[in-house]
DNA sequence: CGAAACACGTGACTC
DNA sequence: TGAGTCACGTGTTTC
């Protein structure tokens, strides 16, 4: 019921090009001394004047049929913007143009932002997964992690030896908690772990870390692509 | 240079307002008896339908306004739709309206696209990261790593001890190469590692895997919240 | 010159 | 009624 608003529209027009002719006779300055004889073609001046408003009427409307056909894709795309049933007969609650662009602003940018933020995510977890190479210096750090309980990530970058492994577990086994994932990554004598250790109270961080400490630094024969 | 389109365009108004009063008359047909004394409001009829016709002529100009801001703020949101330097003044490669739209349209659903796929990812890097349980079998398999040169990925499942780490760390130094990296799970005396391992031969895939059954087998202690 | 794009004012329609 | 929206035809500008 919405889209029968054409028709009758050409009364105006009519008129239009009426009163224009009436006002306005033919405005050529310098083409005029050629429209003397004005049966060689069937097409007087006025002739050619109202069929190239029809041209350009049709092809304005052309232009709209193309602009409309964009909204209706556009409408059908984003969601909140149509909600007409099986047929668009009753309950097409269509949003008027400045709705609907306005809709679509707001969906692009949430899901630019959305983009942008799973980009970092996929990078992040990337960046942090595939290789943190050891650092030069022996290192020991113990954080909480704050989004999940009782959770606590060990990270420790030392000399690499055979032994280093036990003495890590026995470390962590001393103070009665589990590994619940670890990270190691050796490279060139030197290695670097990480551990995420359950479990543990807030007094037995610094007993972890004094434990993690005398392990990291216990002497034991160097493991260089060691053959046994 | 674009935008000074408007100007000059009373004058069609005012000449469609003057054909409309010759040709029209006051078509009301039951309130024209109210005005036979046409003095009381300094407003006419005529003086009441032209201002009636410039506040629907400013509203419609609203309306348009409206729209236009739309776009231009599409075009800023949207790359490849506006092109213009730092002044626009020369150089502005305004894209007409419908290719705005269709622009749109198209960016949309590339985001759209976008979005679904990365939110896939990172679902399924979420479920192949974070938790794998140690299986309740014992378990050992080797894989090459297709996207990384050399790189062999071996998993394996087996009961937890105390020895079992440097037992591993053995049998990868047996064939002369190095861990690149290792996920460690333990729970429930049963622990599950993924070792990903580099610069492996092709015949030193089944030395590893040997060595690595052997160390996985080794009888030795259990270790359940072990104290040192 | 046309063709294309835009702003404009106006009639029709809806709520 | 009256405000809001739309389609339409037209004038103008740009290429």
């Amino acid at each position: 019921m919405v889209f029968l608003r054409q028709g009758m529209q050409h009364v105006r027009s009519y008129y239009n090009s009426e009163a224009q002719m009436i006002r306005g006779g033919f405005p050529q300055p310098f083409i005029s001394r050629t429209n003397k004889t004005s049966f060689l073609k069937p097409r007087s001046k006025a002739e050619i004047k109202v069929v190239a408003a029809k041209k350009h009427s049709e092809a304005e409307k052309r232009r709209r049929m193309r602009i409309n056909g964009q909204y209706e894709t556009l409408r059908a795309i984003l969601p909140n913007l149509i909600k007409h049933g099986e047929i668009d007969f009753v309950m097409n609650q269509q949003k008027d143009k400045a709705s609907v662009l306005a809709e679509t602003i707001k969906q692009v940018k949430e899901l630019k932002k959305k983009v942008s933020k799973l980009e970092q995510d996929s990078y992040g977890n990337s960046s942090k997964d595939v290789v943190k190479f050891p650092s030069g210096a022996d290192r020991l750090n113990l954080e909480k992690c704050n989004n999940e309980e009782g959770l606590v990530k060990a990270t420790l970058s030392c000399e690499d030896s055979l032994g280093l492994m036990s003495a890590i577990s026995r470390a962590v086994g001393s103070v009665k908690t589990k590994v619940v994932k670890a990270e190691i990554v050796s490279v060139g004598g030197r290695t670097r772990s990480v551990l995420w250790v359950q479990g543990l109270g807030t007094d037995g961080m610094g007993m972890l870390k004094s434990s993690l400490k005398i392990a990291m630094h216990k002497p034991a024969f160097k493991m260089r692509h060691s053959t046994q």
